[in-house]
RNA sequence: CGCGGGGUGGAGCAGCCUGGUAGCUCGUCGGGCUCAUAACCCGAAGGUCGCGGGUUCAAAUCCCGCCCCCGCCA
């Protein structure tokens, strides 16, 4: 029900440009944690900004299911793989629900749709360049957490360096490999040529160099992985089909998401932007380029390689035996304050530190003493000085001179707006944590603003200050307003709560950032309600207060 | 030489790509205000921008070397 009601809203102002965007999809072999959650708000942030630009946004989200460490861990649960993937993916939805993150579409590579869309897209790859797919006897060490044979140089005291608690296994057999090796030059080319096809720079050089060192053939298949995709080209020498390889499984839900290779996939494909963490830039930007060169298929506009969130209390953590769990965190202050600290904390081009005290000074200091404060102290104005509606902003006359009309505020604030707008729109990449910080300023100005202009005391000076009392208030609104629709990308359902005691019509996530220069509350009715961000240390506002576990 | 991130006033960070008065938040100290969520505003103290070289009229910013921290399949 949610997801439609979202997709009826777009309607109402889709334009004719497209924006496809995704994330990872998941690995279906644990629950959501702070990473997951990360990429989750930062991708959805920009969707929800780009709906805001009046884009005709689709946002794919999923689960990645196969695998042999999949099926592994649902037999050591004693569950059958299906049912397994299926409680996790159930896990990841309601932390998705939970977060706002208004996905179009969750994808789940044991859908049907997307297994034959596999196979079909594995076909049309054979059928295009044949070439590139032969089978090789193969054998080495075989890392199941990896699902891929690791080199020499991978191997520490026997066992792999990213899985160094799971047992190598020497394993030798016949497997389907891709050509990768020969598209080299095609690769360099495109990392070269289309210098935003993945961001930020440092990854590229990453690609780069990753490319430069030489790309060597991937084996695409496994034989005696039961939980997989069965590929779907027949061995010559005969046999059972082995198991596709999960990458080769996983990348292409991007393009069987669209329907592919039904109808009118072609209408949405190729993606604008696939949000990824920078752990597999390379499977996005050599392996998955690769294969839809191969296919003959339009690549993917751009890959945006976010960073991890380190914890700086780790001392604090995993020995002292406290971990950071994120629905604890979630539910610290809610959702909308975590997807703020989350988007103003951590850079989402680099790493960044997460703290639960830090969580809660930014929370105090930006939401509750900030934001909250200000709409608290305009809206509490307005309702004793103007009966609770918005006055109009007066135009200058005899006695109110132009040189009285000073629109510093509201002209600082059009070019913040600006400024956040470029932060999401993908002309510098994507920096939503500049877009709040930029925000966070606007909200001190404001504060500024109503300590210089003394509306209390205009107030008191009754009829004869009046139109610069209605002047400063209706500024304030107008401010507040404004600020509602453009944080309505980060905090949904905050934006929507300021936006209704302001009096604001309809759903403030459908106001296009275009029209925000034009809002003028003038003649809106407000209401003071709750408290936006009540003080995690006022008394009894607050159950966060009783049960603090930082 | 596995890959990557980082060392900026007491704490946490931005700035570095596109060299040119070192900025923000918190904390401290002083002042102001009373519309507001014990909130808000203003001011002050506090930094040889890890170390050493180099380029330059000019380096936190570019180049070289060194030291030290920290992450690692999201």
């Amino acid at each position: 029900a949610e997801r439609s009601r979202q997709s009826k809203r777009r309607d109402a102002h889709v334009s004719d440009r497209k924006f496809y965007l995704t994330t990872a999809i998941d690995y279906a072999n644990g629950d959501p944690h702070f990473g997951h959650a990360l990429e989750k708000i930062g991708a959805d942030v920009i969707a929800r900004a780009h709906r805001q630009m009046g884009e005709a946004v689709h946002f794919l989200i999923g689960m990645d299911e196969h695998g042999q460490k999949v099926a592994q861990t649902a037999a050591a649960r004693g569950m059958e793989p299906q049912a397994f993937v299926d409680a996790i993916a159930a896990t990841f939805e309601a932390m998705w629900d939970r977060l706002a993150i208004s996905r179009d579409q969750f994808i789940r590579t044991t859908d049907p749709a997307h297994k034959s869309g596999v196979r079909a897209f594995i076909k049309r790859i054979a059928e295009s360049s044949p070439d590139d797919f032969y089978e090789k006897e193969y054998e080495g060490w075989y890392c199941v957490g990896c699902e891929l044979f690791k080199r020499d140089d991978e191997i520490v005291d026997g066992k792999c360096v990213i899985h160094p608690t799971r047992d190598l296994q020497w394993t030798k057999e016949r497997n389907w490999f891709f050509r990768l090796s020969k598209y080299q030059t095609f690769l360099r080319d495109l990392v070269t040529r289309r210098p935003e096809f993945i961001q930020p720079a440092t990854r590229r050089n990453e690609i780069l160099a990753l490319i430069d060192s030489g790309l060597e053939d991937l084996s695409i298949t496994r034989a005696r992985l039961a939980w997989a995709i069965p590929f779907p080209i027949a061995s010559p020498a005969g046999g059972e089909p082995q198991g596709t390889w999960v990458w080769f499984d996983a990348l292409p839900n991007y393009l069987t998401a669209t329907g592919y290779p039904g109808k009118g996939w072609r209408d949405r494909w190729p993606a604008q932007l696939h949000v990824v963490g920078k752990d597999i830039t390379r499977l996005h930007c050599v392996v998955w380029p690769a294969m839809l060169q191969a296919a003959e298929l339009p690549l993917p506009e751009r890959v945006w390689a976010h960073g991890f969130i380190s914890f700086g209390g780790e001392r604090f953590s995993k020995s002292a035996g406290v971990k950071i769990e994120l629905a604890d965190e979630v539910a610290r202050f809610g959702p909308d304050a975590f997807r703020y600290f989350l988007m103003r904390e951590i850079p989402f081009d680099a790493d960044g530190d997460y703290s639960a005290e830090r969580f809660e000074a930014v929370y105090t200091s930006e939401l509750a003493n900030g934001l909250g404060n200000l709409a608290s102290r305009v809206i509490a104005m307005i309702e004793k000085y103007r009966d609770g509606v918005v006055p109009r902003h007066p135009a200058p006359g005899a006695s109110f001179p132009q040189s009285e009309l000073d629109t510093q505020l509201l002209d600082d604030h059009r070019r913040a707006f600006e400024y956040m707008v470029s932060r999401l729109d993908g002309s510098d990449g994507f920096r939503p944590h500049l877009a709040l910080a930029e925000l966070a300023g606007r909200v001190g100005r404001t504060n500024a603003y109503i300590q210089n202009s003394q509306p209390w005391n205009l107030a008191k000076a009754g009829a004869e200050r009046a139109f610069f009392l209605d002047l400063v208030l209706n500024r304030l609104a107008r401010s507040l307003a404004w600020f509602a629709v453009h944080l309505a990308a980060f905090m949904p359902a905050k934006a929507q709560e300021l936006w209704g005691q302001l009096g604001g019509p309809g759903d403030v996530s459908r106001v296009p950032y275009a029209e925000v220069p034009d809002i003028d509350p003038a003649g809106w009715r407000v209401t003071k309600g709750e408290g936006l961000f009540p003080r995690a240390d006022a008394p009894g506002d607050n159950p966060k207060t009783a049960q603090k576990t930082g």
